[in-house]
DNA sequence: TCATACTGTAACAAAAACAATTACAGTACA
DNA sequence: TGTACTGTAATTGTTTTTGTTACAGTATGA
């Protein structure tokens, strides 16, 4: 995960449920993140489609926790930014080989393991108690 | 960690455990691994460094375990490709907000301890157990 | 009903990360 | 001294990620 996904969704996030029942704007989200507005809206996007925020349209609009913070597991954030396993990407390697044939097969399994491992602690915490953290 | 590293090195690793003592040429690993000889090279210059491979130079030469697969754990393949943790990169937020001036401390220890843990479960397994599911 | 303030999304551009390739100097063996 | 390697730099190409602009669509309320 090369990428500042895990960390926008998170802050976005920590900044409803600073706010809880209203709707903040991209605007005002961008501002704090410190991006381009479209980003968050972007971002904005996959939460909810993955059910932890939800949006009003128009003037007054904006987004919310689609649930409560203590309902909101850290995993859920993973799990909505995750593109590719926490090992990396698998190469192709050549069949003809013995090794090659069949290391793709018993790195899937470790990458899966390992994956399943990060969602586990990250499921150790709720956005509730990520946000109590700070004063 | 959206890249090839810990699979090309995981796979180097692998192929020297299965000939112990035997120095494999940079040419025949681009074989298994089905990349370029000097990618191989690259990578091998990344784990003898870290101490995990040796190599001899000249006619004959090649590359071999610097200790026994049975010593050699799975973090420490991980430990000598990993470059972002793995939640991804923090952002720079404004400092003007309260949340967004306090996201990257909190962010930071969630990252540290989310990387103990993927070191912590890989120590788990050595090379030699990784390379016994072979067949 | 119209100005205003939003979201949603597409299209595009720019920057950064990653992978592939070529080339060649240096080293060791036989 | 020819051959077969490593080590490494330089370069290019490709993919991923981030940033930006633009604008249609929607809700509010004067």
């Amino acid at each position: 995960m090369n990428n500042v996904r895990f960390a926008t969704s998170l802050h976005i996030l920590t900044l409803l449920a600073s706010m809880p029942g209203s709707y903040l704007s991209s605007d005002f989200i961008a501002g704090s993140v410190n991006v381009n507005a479209a980003m968050i809206r972007k971002e904005i996007g996959n939460l909810k489609a993955c059910g932890l925020v939800e949006s009003k349209e128009g003037k007054g609009g904006g987004s919310t926790l689609a649930k409560p913070a203590s309902a909101i597991w850290l995993s859920e954030v993973y799990k909505a930014v995750r593109q590719v396993p926490v090992l990396g990407k698998p190469n192709t390697p050549n069949p003809k080989c013995p090794i090659g044939r069949q290391v793709n097969s018993h790195l899937q399994i470790l990458y899966t393991d390992m994956d399943d491992y990060v969602v586990e602690k990250l499921s150790e915490m709720t956005l509730e108690e990520f946000f109590k953290k700070f004063n």
